[in-house]
RNA sequence: GUGAGUGUAGCUCAGUUGGCAGAGCAUCUGACUGUGGCUCAGAGGGUCGCGGGUUCAAGCCCCGUCACUCACCCCA
């Protein structure tokens, strides 16, 4: 094999992209309903973008990002996720002058130099939504419940929402260091990993899944516990919304997020289905993200699906894949015209047409079309093409009978069945 | 970045102590010459991931490399 894709970058292929097609078009009618417009972004931004806003000393920034330094000698970074550059979009071009709540979805790939695994690549695909301009708890519970309508739509199962309130800059420091207190007798008894975790991100020690580290952050404070006056109740009418709009979900107070700028509310779908990798949305409420890009002061709220893992937990990838319209089969040159024609008509016509293209035998032709799994074959030999006439088949209930050989007749009966 | 496993036909995979490259499925063709699925017969299709080494001889043994898979780290 002489070229292949890039390491962790991955063709989709029919019939695959059928279903990609359906994800897509379940999602636009989702965001639709609840009034979010489609807003296309770059795939490649400036670096200074993901620094300042994943965070500098985050794994993405520090280890997964491609970057590179393009001919004008600025450094530029394939998108590694897709909330920073909409940020960056949303001030740039004042949509924050729209009346709130400002709402998008955007959907398109993503990179980050990993080793891949299951459910996960170098370039994966997300779909994301983000609203803007509403400090109140109920768009934090909105945005949760249309995201799980749309995976319920798209007929997601085995799936369970977590919800946590992470704090804001005020509480989340006290907690921090509360933790770190609670932590600082018994380091010893930690994974290596979390004892440089213990300096870099304490929080993280929450996530670790080392069986001595989860028995021995046992008793630890948590989060939830810590959060400041105005916190608690936003996170308390987070809950309260989600019950009332019948989101089934758990608390997870160590949930945590690998991206500096999430304030308060955090979520996270989990489905028991995939490997290690079992994330498939993702999301939170970022509070002065608009004011580090330079504009107004104003909150967000946004999730992220890993369309890749959505794909993997649907069963039947080919399900719902059709064969053509129709098969025109032709015996003889004249014939061979005739169909060709025809053809392009019923394609005018908004029909799957396929014909035959070479001198092979009527057998293989009818071989070809119902390898197709075509629905109907026409034939046109040369005694059709003498009396104007086509035979036509259904390939079902193998009945056949001559129709007169125009696009009109033929689409009539066609739609009839 | 770390560890383990796997690379042979389009796909799924056999391939013995090193001795002519295989099967099933798929594709194409044919079976009283204008009718599909089932059956039967046949055909095409290979740089055995790539590069080196050992050997009279390597798909098989050795080294390197690339890719894939799974896991760690971390994340969608």
């Amino acid at each position: 094999m002489r070229h292949k894709a890039l390491k962790g970058i991955q063709d989709i292929l029919h019939p695959e992209t059928f279903i990609w097609q359906r994800l897509e078009a379940i999602a636009r009618g989702v965001f639709r309903a609840y009034g979010y417009s489609e807003i296309r972004l770059p795939i490649i931004e400036s670096t200074e973008i993901f620094q300042r806003s994943i965070g500098e000393t985050t794994d993405i920034v520090e280890k997964e990002m491609y970057t590179f330094t393009d001919k004008g000698g600025r450094s530029v970074t394939l998108r590694p996720e897709g909330t920073a550059p909409f940020v960056r979009a949303f001030v740039e071009h004042h949509l924050y002058n729209e009346p709130p709540p400002q709402k998008y979805y955007y959907m398109g790939p993503m990179f980050r130099y990993e080793r891949p695994q299951s459910g996960r690549q170098r370039q994966f695909y997300q779909i994301g939504a983000e609203a803007l301009g509403v400090e109140e708890p109920v768009i934090d519970a909105e945005v949760i419940a249309m995201l799980s309508v749309l995976l319920n739509r798209i007929g997601i199962k085995d799936i369970e929402f977590e919800v946590t309130s992470i704090g804001c800059s005020k509480c989340r420091p006290d907690y921090k260091n509360a933790l770190k207190e609670s932590l600082k007798e018994k380091l010893n008894l930690f994974c290596e990993d979390c004892k440089r975790r213990y300096e870099a991100n304490p929080l993280r020690i929450l996530d670790c899944k080392v069986k001595t580290c989860v028995d021995a952050r046992q008793g630890s404070p948590s989060v939830t516990g810590f959060l400041c006056d105005d916190c608690k109740v936003h996170f308390n009418g987070v809950q309260h919304y989600l019950k009332l709009l019948n989101v089934h979900y758990v608390i997870n107070p160590n949930l945590v997020r690998g991206l500096d700028y999430y304030t308060r509310t955090a979520f996270e779908v989990k489905s028991s289905l995939l490997g290690a990798q079992n994330a498939v949305a993702a999301g939170g409420r970022y509070g002065s993200l608009v004011e580090e890009f330079g504009g107004p002061g104003t909150p967000g709220i946004g999730f992220a699906i890993g369309v890749e893992r959505i794909i993997s937990l649907i069963s039947e990838p080919s399900a719902g894949a059709k064969g053509p319209d129709i098969f025109l089969c032709s015996m003889g040159h004249g014939a061979e015209e005739k169909i060709l024609v025809l053809a392009g008509q019923l394609r005018r016509e908004g029909l799957w047409a396929e014909i035959n293209y070479d001198k092979s035998s009527l057998r293989s032709q009818m071989r070809r079309a119902d390898r197709m799994r075509a629905k109907t074959v026409i034939v046109v030999g040369e005694d059709e093409l003498k009396k104007n006439t086509a035979t036509i088949k259904d390939m079902q209930d193998k009945k056949e009978f001559k129709v007169p050989l125009e696009a009109e007749e033929i689409l009539k009966i066609i739609k009839e069945k």
